[in-house]
DNA sequence: GCCGAAAACGAAAATGATTGTCAAAATAGC
DNA sequence: GCTATTTTGACAATCATTTTCGTTTTCGGC
């Protein structure tokens, strides 16, 4: 793995929620670096593609990313406010994927899963 | 609500899965209207904004559109061949995820779910 | 330490979905 | 029939992402 990927990692490790590639160009050159904006996304592409991180689309399309702690399938509770994100896991979720999937004759069953609300620290700036 | 307007969501009735933008101002100029784009893309807009029709993303970005038979909350089952949708509802899912979010503080709590897998027609074909 | 091939970079151009602009056309109200 | 309002659609503009293509860097021998 080249330096600069590695860069992109780290960035993405000291980010605690999800982060668009152009966010991550953004903090990359505020630190100082002379990455390029392609550069990220290869690197992005690269570490989405071995897994190392996860990747998902909000709702204006724009592709974000993060780097995981747990390198098992999990999926997330991203506060709409500040971006954090907590990894969770629900057993429960991914059998009635499966079973949903069986019952109308669908195979090779994959599944998205998000969770979205506002943290406490969030709904406490609110007020 | 405008003629056209009313012509793109027939359009959407008529089709039996997810389509985008730019498949139904390709069918609709397939079947000799002479809607522009931007029509198009204004209707679906308003469509989603009233509820009248179910929205997501594609892995590519892409926003793909949906006239759902039911106006209460579900989820969908999609062949990743042919674009086929089933409307599928899962309360355990539902509960899970508002627990979660409680869990961890997290109010205003929302989520996505969207199954993907070949149907059976699709698996057929493959052979 | 030096050399050449292969991999990684980055700037700029290309792409493709979506949105904004604005004048023409459909429609409504009178 | 006639003006006011809304809807429409051709076209330009945006914006994230990808491609292209020379340049630079990295590396495995030597």
């Amino acid at each position: 793995m080249s330096t600069r990927r590695e860069a992109v990692k780290q960035a993405l490790n000291e980010a605690s929620g999800f982060r668009s590639a152009q966010d991550l160009y953004a903090d990359l050159r505020a630190e100082g670096s002379k990455i390029g904006l392609t550069t990220v996304y290869r690197a992005l592409q690269a570490l989405s593609d071995s897994g190392e991180v996860d990747v998902l689309r909000t709702g204006e399309g724009e592709a974000v990313y993060r780097a995981c702690a747990s390198d098992a399938h999990h999926h997330h509770l991203v506060c709409r406010g500040c971006g954090r994100a907590v990894e969770v896991e629900g057993p429960a979720v991914e059998k009635w994927a499966e079973a949903v999937g069986a019952k109308h004759g669908f195979t090779e069953v994959t599944h998205t899963v998000e969770v979205f609300g506002t943290c406490a620290d969030c709904s406490a700036r609110a007020n």
